[in-house]
RNA sequence: GGCCCCAUCGUCUAGUCAGGUCUAGGACACCAGGUUUUCAUCCUGGGAACAGGGGUUCGAAUCCCCUUGGGGUCACCA
């Protein structure tokens, strides 16, 4: 009889969301779904949950928009959520607590909180403190200076009447008192690790506005949605003697005591160059492109000249997002990808990002039917084999070609033109409209003509951007103009001047009659079907590269083509002659 | 610096838990050929790794120890 499985990915809303932390959200959530997929066949089966919280307990930082965006890139992934904040996505309402066990936003739960401190309090094991952060600056400087680890303590004469009267009047944060048991803790990636007295000491479990930290808040939360598995970052690794502890002198009001989940942490991503992957690099992108412009002004509305020259001289600091991306498009460098929302931005399809960032640290151990290792697979496969037994313990390195190359090979050969034609109106409304506007009734020709060239939503752009030009806009590149015109016998603009008149005799103006019209020219010129094909693309796009001819002619349609290709007859008969 | 975690091609990894089938497999990238009207795709081939040292064993990529290297963490941030 299998144990339900509640997860629970629990971001904090200070900004958008990270690749790293996107990818233990998937992992939370296919361990979920797994064990709900397992458990609903079977008679006793437990089922699997996935709860959604909100971290808000740093009133400063959290903000209700990074709140929501969260939520925003999680649904936009595919990684759904059955308890937390409700959010509409695609017709489907995500979260709601139907089991009763909100709310799921930190700040609404201070009376929850409030209860446990009491509770502590009342036994004795939580106590008020009231240094303030100079004096416990200068007790870390002098830890420090003695080369000791600090560690604070409660102090030996503490008088717990007179801290109860303080407590009324004076600023304050309320400490555990942590157990100095060694504290053993059982990772599912990591096995057993054992967490000495100097791991902890008595933290702060409220804090001075009242909040609990997040030590508290957590285990709070955890026990009261019923958390059964913990899944976070490594960097988590040493807070968790702190939280089992924490789990150790804790009961319910009924006297019932805290589990311990079981945990798992997931090993760090990082930049190719071992660096974190953080907003920073960013940052550090834009920055240097400011710097290579030699920036003074701003030439953002949002950004102050002064704001800029501190932003440029601080190698930490950071803009918003509003701003950067603003400057970044003006000084054309292109951001990294970091958050989840860039590789949206970016042209990326959500289910290669998780099927990528699944890889990171997971595999499923399989061969596909050549003998390979299967790598390519979809949410609904990570759902029903997801689980820590395979999963990798060492940080990986964020591949950036090799996620890219996933995106080609989806829209390349796994969707079909209607799939990707849907995809991409729905890409291109949302961040380059001008595009639909501008191709009206053909898009679905040029959908067809750059798919097969198309590695993102993004540059998909690239391979038909010479239907978007007006005829005069088309710049002629000096080498194809070279190779495609002039050179030859008989020379490409000769062989164009000949076949010009025909464009208008094809009928239909169709990809497939276009091709076997050009084909019969070539046939009857006596040349090799890229004589015609080099000096007819140069007139089309200015350029040697362009879709098939069919595609490409069909796209711009018969006026244009018989306005370009006379246009270009003109201009380079007169010049070089 | 203390403590914690980690260590297979440039990168992601299979193989490690149950030592032999590993002259270490795959993917991305790279290089060379081929197909193709350009681009892209596709096909074929190639170079490329068990961090170092000790031990255990008939036998170690696999188990143990040390060294080195990388990362994390030491807040009234999460």
């Amino acid at each position: 009889m299998s144990q339900p499985v509640i997860t629970r990915f629990a971001p904090s809303p200070t900004g958008h969301l990270h690749i790293g932390g996107a990818r233990t959200a998937l992992f939370c959530w296919a361990l979920a779904r797994r064990a709900e997929r397992e458990g609903s066949g079977g008679s006793g089966g437990g089922g699997g949950r996935f709860v959604l919280r909100i971290e808000d307990t740093d009133q400063a930082r959290s903000s209700e928009d990074a709140s929501r965006g969260i939520l925003e890139d999680l649904a936009w992934l595919g990684i759904d959520w059955d308890d937390g904040p409700e959010f509409e996505a695609n017709g489907k309402t995500l979260g709601g607590d139907p089991r009763g066990v909100g709310p799921f936003r930190q700040a609404l739960r201070l009376d929850t909180y409030n209860r446990f401190f009491d509770q502590l309090l009342d036994r004795g094991l939580a106590y008020a403190a009231f240094d303030t952060p100079e004096e416990l600056a200068a007790m870390r400087e002098t830890a420090k200076s003695e080369k000791r680890t600090f560690r604070y303590t409660k102090p030996e004469k503490y008088d717990a009447g007179a801290a109860r009267e303080r407590m009324q009047s004076e600023p304050h944060v309320l400490r555990l008192a942590m157990p100095t048991d060694p504290i053993v803790v059982h990772d599912e990636i990591l096995g057993e690790i054992t967490f000495t007295q100097e791991h902890f000491d008595d933290f702060v479990i409220r804090k001075n506005d009242g909040f609990p930290t997040y030590h508290f808040a957590v285990v709070i939360d955890d026990e009261l949605m019923g958390v059964t598995h913990v899944v976070r970052g490594q960097e988590h690794l040493n807070n968790t003697s702190k939280h089992v502890g924490l789990q150790s002198l804790l009961k319910h009001h009924d006297g019932r005591p805290f589990r311990v989940p079981s945990y798992a942490h997931v090993p760090l991503i990082s930049n190719p160059d071992g660096s974190k992957m953080s907003k920073r690099d960013k940052d550090k992108a834009a920055r240097a492109a400011a710097k290579d412009a030699r920036l003074t002004a701003s030439p953002i509305a949002g950004l102050s000249d002064d704001a800029l020259a501190k932003w440029m001289k601080d190698k930490k600091a950071q803009l918003d997002t509003g701003p950067l991306s603003a400057l970044a498009e003006h000084l054309a460098v292109d951001l990294p990808a970091i958050e989840v929302a860039d590789f949206e931005a970016a042209g990326y399809l959500p289910g290669v990002v998780c099927n990528f960032i699944a890889l990171l640290g997971w595999n499923p151990g399989v061969k596909d039917a050549e003998g390979k290792d299967l790598e390519r697979f979809d949410m609904e496969y990570l759902a029903e084999r997801f689980a820590f037994d395979r999963a990798g313990t060492s940080a990986s390195k964020f591949d950036r070609e090799k996620l890219l190359a996933f995106n080609a090979d989806t829209i390349q050969h796994e969707l079909d033109d209607d799939a990707f034609a849907a995809l991409w109106r729905t890409w291109l409304e949302r961040f380059e409209p001008w595009v639909l506007e501008t191709l009206g009734d053909r898009f679905e020709r040029a959908a067809r003509a750059t798919r097969p060239r198309a590695r993102t939503l993004r540059d998909a752009i690239e391979p038909i951007r010479f239907a978007l030009i007006d005829d005069d806009q088309i710049v002629y590149d000096d080498k194809a103009v070279q190779k495609g015109l002039k050179k030859g016998e008989p020379s490409g603009l000769a062989l164009l001047e000949r076949f010009a008149p025909q464009l208008s005799a094809i009928e239909p103006f169709e990809p497939e009659t276009i091709e076997s019209a050009v084909k019969a020219f070539a046939e009857s010129q006596e040349v090799g079907l890229g004589k015609i094909a080099a000096p007819l693309r140069v007139a089309l796009t200015g350029t040697s590269v362009s879709p098939p001819l069919g595609e490409t002619l069909g796209l711009l349609g018969r006026e244009i083509c018989i306005e370009r290709v006379a246009r270009t007859i003109g201009e380079h008969t007169q010049t070089s002659a």
